[in-house]
RNA sequence: GGACAGGUGGCCGAGUGGUUUAAGGCAGCGGUCUUGAAAACCGCCGUACCUUUACGGGUACCGUGAGUUCGAAUCUCACCCUGUCCGCCA
């Protein structure tokens, strides 16, 4: 969400940033809207302080039982009524439709994020490791899954349907290392603070963040079938009580009824009241932690991590990675979220990219670190690093982590603010977000990096500890 | 799922149609007094928006939304949430 009053101050800076986005000059748009809406709420403002004012004198004519008075005021009360609604639905229509145009744009891409409309125009900062030489030819994770017999995307489709699979036995005990080692690196060693999100959350927490009111075609929701079901028992009950005429009268009484109570069961469905949306990340949960608060500013940052499933619908992403696990309607992933005051958040965000590096790092998995251009990040994100793995069977580097500085953007949609000790007033936070990393990636990595010609995976040194004994993932029995 | 109670500023809490401009208290901040501290006393102390060069002025917000009224924290309706007890449940 953007801050009219910023595009009002600067308007051609400001469609200079979103054309970088792609996006089409609106301020002229936006500060009209905002114009329409500045002169209704004013004149409401001063007809309603005169209302006031009139109806404060009406109850002391009153008290002073001068009836003739107080009949005059209210007369003179009644005349301003008309005005007063006209100019209310007007604010309201105005504001709304200000409201729905900021928060449909993306966010403005810092001074230092490159031009670009997609991937392209990346830029690779740096490499970390280098990819190991093979004797053999690398096999893709998904060869190496099925060959072990613990990667079964059959069952996946089984189950329920295409990108999702089943991870069995030693590698589904790899992944679980993997999320473990994860956790205990950034609460141990980068302060952050592990959490249990729900992973189901209602529409202000996906406003929140930036899935709605745009992007709900790209999630999972699911509804209270059992509270839909109630609710629409109660109103059917009423409706036909509501239409008894119809049964006498109408030519077709039952077929008016169904409709009815077909359409009321319609609406219900979409009723926000009992729709949850699956995240597509933990991301969403964390940072909604700080809705509608205003913090200390002395108790930032606020740092926390979680491991959750996330669910992606990927609709944009058909023909896409179809074999195997790497882009799946359902995923582990560990992710970081800090809560920042608004000067500290270009340093939060080199810090949990480093974080985020550290995990590779320490598996020993080769990747490279870039910053996406103007046009390849998500909305929300004004700057963005994303991670990439090596990956030996796919021969390339595959996107494992995305850590990004959303400045204010979130804040203003989530009204979350904070205040310096001392201070009146208070400032939006800034929020930032960073997988740290994709588990499911994480486990193609190292299935990649770590094969043997055999097919067995080498269990990386720092995993372990969290494997049990286990030191190479390998097929047993016949 | 059943029964009851409740939702007021950072916290506690009064307030059932008009000097409420939301009392009072706690916490916090500033001051007087004091060598210093405590106590006592005095003052300040919600958020957002509109307006003004500025000082200032105005409007909204008492869980949310609608309604009644000249006027709503207060009355009406719907919804949301929380607590307690019972039932069911991983």
């Amino acid at each position: 969400m953007h801050d009219i009053k910023l595009i009002r101050d600067t308007p051609e800076a400001f469609d200079r940033a979103i054309a970088r986005r792609g996006v089409a000059p609106l301020s002229a748009t936006l500060i009209e809207l905002d114009r329409k809406r500045r002169a209704a709420q004013t004149e409401f403002d001063e007809l309603q302080g005169k209302r006031n004012a009139l109806s404060k004198e009406i109850g002391a004519a009153k008290a002073k039982k001068d009836e003739a008075r107080a009949a005059e005021l209210m007369a003179e009360v009644a005349a301003l009524k008309e005005r007063l609604g006209i100019l209310e639905v007007e604010q309201k229509a105005h504001e709304e439709a200000l409201t729905d145009a900021l928060s449909r744009l993306p966010n403005l891409p810092a001074d230092d994020v490159p031009n670009g409309l997609d991937e392209k125009s990346n830029v690779e900062l740096r490499r970390t490791g280098a990819p190991k030489t093979y004797s053999f030819k690398p096999k893709e994770h998904f060869d190496l899954g099925e060959g072990l017999g613990y990667m079964d995307f059959a069952a996946g489709v089984k189950l329920a349907g295409a990108r999702f699979t089943v991870v069995k036995s030693q590698l589904a005990r790899l992944e679980r290392a993997l999320g473990q080692f994860m956790l205990d690196l950034h609460t141990t060693e980068f302060g952050y603070t592990e959490m249990q999100p729900p992973m189901l959350v209602n529409d202000a927490t996906a406003f929140g963040t930036g899935q709605l009111p745009k992007f709900g075609d790209d999630l999972f929701a699911t509804i209270d079938r059992a509270a839909v079901s109630h609710a629409l028992k109660e109103f059917s009950e009423s409706f036909v009580d509501n239409n008894k005429a119809l049964l006498t009268s109408a030519a077709q009484p039952t077929l008016e009824i169904v409709k009815g109570i077909t359409a009321e069961s319609r609406r219900l469905l979409n009723d926000p009241r009992f729709r949850y949306w699956l995240i597509p990340t933990a991301e969403v949960p964390l940072t909604n932690l700080a809705r509608d608060l205003i913090i200390d500013e002395s108790e930032l940052p606020w740092r926390f991590t979680a491991l959750t499933a996330c669910f992606r619908s990927e609709a944009g992403a058909a023909g896409r990675d179809t074999r195997g696990m790497i882009r799946q309607h359902q995923f582990n992933k560990v992710e970081l979220v800090s809560i920042v005051s608004p000067d500290r958040s270009v340093e939060e965000h080199e810090r949990m990219t480093e974080a985020a590096e550290t995990v590779l790092k320490r598996l020993e998995l080769p990747f490279r670190t870039m910053l996406l251009c103007a046009g390849d990040m998500g909305g929300a994100a004004r700057k963005t690093y994303d991670l990439e793995v090596w990956l030996p069977g796919q021969d390339q580097y595959r996107e494992i982590s995305s850590c990004s500085n959303c400045g204010d953007w979130q804040a203003r949609r989530m009204n979350a603010r904070c205040r310096a000790p001392g201070e009146k007033q208070t400032r939006f936070v800034h929020t930032l977000n960073g997988s740290g990393l994709a588990v499911g990636r994480a486990l193609i990595a190292v299935m990649e990096n770590y094969q043997n010609e055999d097919g067995s995976i080498s269990v990386p040194d720092v995993l372990k500890p969290y494997t049990n004994g286990l030191t190479k993932v390998e097929k047993v029995g016949k």
